[in-house]
DNA sequence: GGTTACATGTAACTAGTTACATGATTAG
DNA sequence: CTAATCATGTAACTAGTTACATGTAACC
């Protein structure tokens, strides 16, 4: 999951881990934060170890605000980070900050992530719809279809024609279950607009001007 | 987790291990486990050294089938268990079983997990209402209205007035966040029927014949 | 007489979390 | 000068998983 989320914000663009953090974060929802610094940077490091990401020399300051009224200070910083122990990746800035970009074995692997039909939990494959746009159309449908079935499959073990089935003696259950069944309805019912979506969009490029 | 799961359970009915993985599978929904016996075993012998449940004599074959002509068999089993290393509660069946009961202090906690503020995550509410049939009628109606502040302030953070917010670029994120708004809304309506079920049955039990 | 279901348990591993330690830069 | 924000990292812990080990009883 972690992985899937790192390999896919960088196969966009180059970046540092606490940013990486910051776009998971709105990503996923800022409800319910779903990567802290504490699984991120180990990550980090057993990705970079890996040869899936590589540390990049640092881009020149991605930052807005006084930038002309602090090139004295930006130049001491980088004076700063050319002492002994400095990394490469980093300019200014508070702490020395070191920026990442996905290597080819990465790519690969992210690849990898997005259609491996095992692990079929549901943030993963909120994950991978964020970063199914780095498939190949016929993967992407795919990816969806394969999510249909599964959902198709689970609203029929949950509901099994007879209305109130085994053992859902007490009201409260019997609303869980309901409202169960209609989350999956919910989500198919949106599975089925973005694979009419994608059909959709597959259609506009193979007749552009008709 | 794991607890409220036993704790809610044992609360209805003296259960073991084995059936007890059963009965939480079934009211999860079959689809995804949630409960492997690796982690069920540690926790039923923890939450025993903790007092929170402690094994029972069991109680006489739970069974259906051949009970009639399974007699000798059942009686042979009993003897059996009376062997030196016999252990409390199995009287017959593969494998002595072992049958917990909750204590007062179990009792206690399981109030405890299922009013507790903190832990807002979704499986968590879930086993919440499948239990909350233990809870006074104030503090369930008080646990259902602390989940729809909750879900009230994630929706308000995901849906930020600008219908294309901060950063949705891609189709695909926009599809992605759409869902997540439409979800969180379709918990926002089930909750709303169940605390106006709550109070439909709070007034019906104050007026009893009117 | 072999497969399936019942039944309990351990060990090693997975995937994350929180709390802590550290330190530079920026805004007031 | 001080607080907030940016930035990276470690250690200890939490909560589970899978795979393995063991054994009985029922079904065909």
């Amino acid at each position: 999951m972690i992985d899937l989320a790192i390999l896919g914000l960088l196969k966009e663009q180059e970046l540092h881990g606490y940013e990486l953090r910051k776009r998971v974060t709105a990503l996923l929802g800022p409800g319910r934060v779903g990567l802290s610094f504490g699984s991120l940077y180990p990550a980090l490091n057993r990705l970079e170890r890996a040869g899936l990401v590589k540390a990049v020399e640092a881009q020149d300051r991605p930052r807005l605000a006084d930038w002309s009224s602090g090139s004295l200070t930006g130049e001491l910083a980088a004076f700063r980070s050319r002492l002994p122990g400095a990394r490469p990746g980093r300019t200014r800035q508070g702490r020395s900050r070191k920026v990442y970009g996905l290597t080819e074995a990465g790519a690969g692997r992210l690849a990898e992530l997005l259609t491996d039909p095992g692990a079929g939990d549901d943030r993963t494959f909120a994950l991978r719809v964020a970063f199914c746009r780095f498939l190949p159309d016929a993967e992407r449908v795919e990816l969806f279809e394969r999510r249909r079935a599964e959902l198709t499959a689970r609203l029929e073990e949950l509901a099994p024609s007879a209305p109130s089935g085994a053992g859902l003696s007490h009201r409260h259950l019997r609303l869980l279950r309901e409202h169960d069944i209609e989350t999956i309805t919910c989500d198919l019912a949106w599975l089925d607009r973005l694979i009419a979506d994608e059909r959709e969009h597959a259609d506009l490029q193979e007749e552009p001007s008709l």
